[in-house]
DNA sequence: GTCTATAGTGAGATAGAC
DNA sequence: GTCTATCTCACTATAGAC
């Protein structure tokens, strides 16, 4: 239980590559590039991964696990769909401000298909996992609001979608996202305007209105 | 006014590459990849784009006069904005329906910074003016909705990053998308499904209940 | 406008000493 | 657990013949 004071080697690898991963993606950086930030030997890199692909898909569950960890706390389907989801968009919004690297990584979990060339890596179950269990709540929560009739009668899979689209698409657009807006987006006055256009978006798009 | 039959090298080049930036991403394709799927060799591609950085904001470009062509002829500030949206909605569901391509492209634009190694190409600027166009036409719209009062008060610039969430993220997910839907995405039935529930939700989340 | 040949660099990965 | 040295391969790009 004490806390090592310096991190690992190993994690200071997974620290600078989830930064290189997020902002460049795969293909983008290079093994090099990590080694000289992680001020180590390309070679020390594979003593502790055996391949780039792998530690790729440990930096991604790394941050899922964190993702997942921070979701969970959420009260079950005692509470109200409403309640609930509020609770969820609040520390979903939360954990992808304190982070600018977690939106990032998890579009391209999202949306990058094959970015691996390799398949059926430990790693890369172990990322699907945590990334089924996160998605099987959100989707467990839209259904019982649905259930309950105080959610329109929409569909969860389409509903998770819109609702990934709104949180995490946002946080991961960077450059573009701050010149829309006209101030960096990971300001506290920006998130805190995300917070509640998404949360107002998102209420007046799903509850029925005269719950 | 003659219609070519057969694409000209460079639309070859054009079509192959933006089938492969789209899935792979810029960093992730070689030009060897595309030389032999345009049947050309690879010094063939420098005569034709200058560097494989022209060659990509080429192909972003060409996906963004396609898209702005299409949302065009929608009606001006002299149709209520709920009906702008409505057409506006429609439109931009159709394009991003008919190419897969389409969708990823403009999500890699839209939140891969500096994915390019150079900056200040001519067609870097080329494609950014015609985004510049699309976005403040959507922005107008928005702005139109909420000085009328068909619109709720809402910021027109998370708005808009809302509706992008909403629209291009989902048809660019990919494997991703089709595990969650249990279809295709790009299935009738699935894109049918998706235009309903995308108007919807951003019907509810976005007009004054009764206008 | 297309080709062959090649330059020059960097990639991911391995061997083996310490 | 970290290193140097090296392997093999792919990369972007250029030169110059046809």
């Amino acid at each position: 239980m004490t806390a090592p004071p310096s991190p690992s080697s190993r994690d200071k690898i997974l620290d600078v590559a989830e930064a290189r991963f997020a902002q460049r993606g795969y293909s983008g950086v290079g093994l090099r590039e990590l080694a000289e930030a992680a001020e180590l030997s390309k070679s020390s890199l594979f003593h502790h991964f055996p391949s780039k692909a792998a530690l790729y898909c440990s930096v991604l569950d790394r941050v899922l696990q964190r993702l997942a960890a921070r979701l969970a706390p959420a009260p079950g389907p005692q509470t109200t769909a409403a309640a609930r989801l509020e609770i969820l968009l609040d520390a979903l919004l939360d954990v992808l401000a304190e982070q600018a690297t977690t939106s990032r990584l998890l579009l391209r979990a999202l949306f990058e298909d094959d970015d691996l060339p390799e398949e059926g890596l430990p790693e890369a179950d172990a990322m699907n996992a945590t990334l089924t269990g996160i998605l099987a709540a959100v989707r467990g929560l839209i259904e019982q609001g649905v259930a309950e009739g105080s959610f329109r009668p929409v569909s969860p899979a389409h509903t998770l979608q819109s609702l990934i689209g709104i949180t995490i698409y946002h946080f991961a657009s960077g450059d573009f996202g701050e010149e829309l807006l006209g101030q960096p987006i990971f300001s506290a006055a920006a998130v805190q305007e995300r917070r509640e256009e998404v949360k107002a978006f998102v209420r007046h798009g799903l509850l029925i209105r005269d719950a």
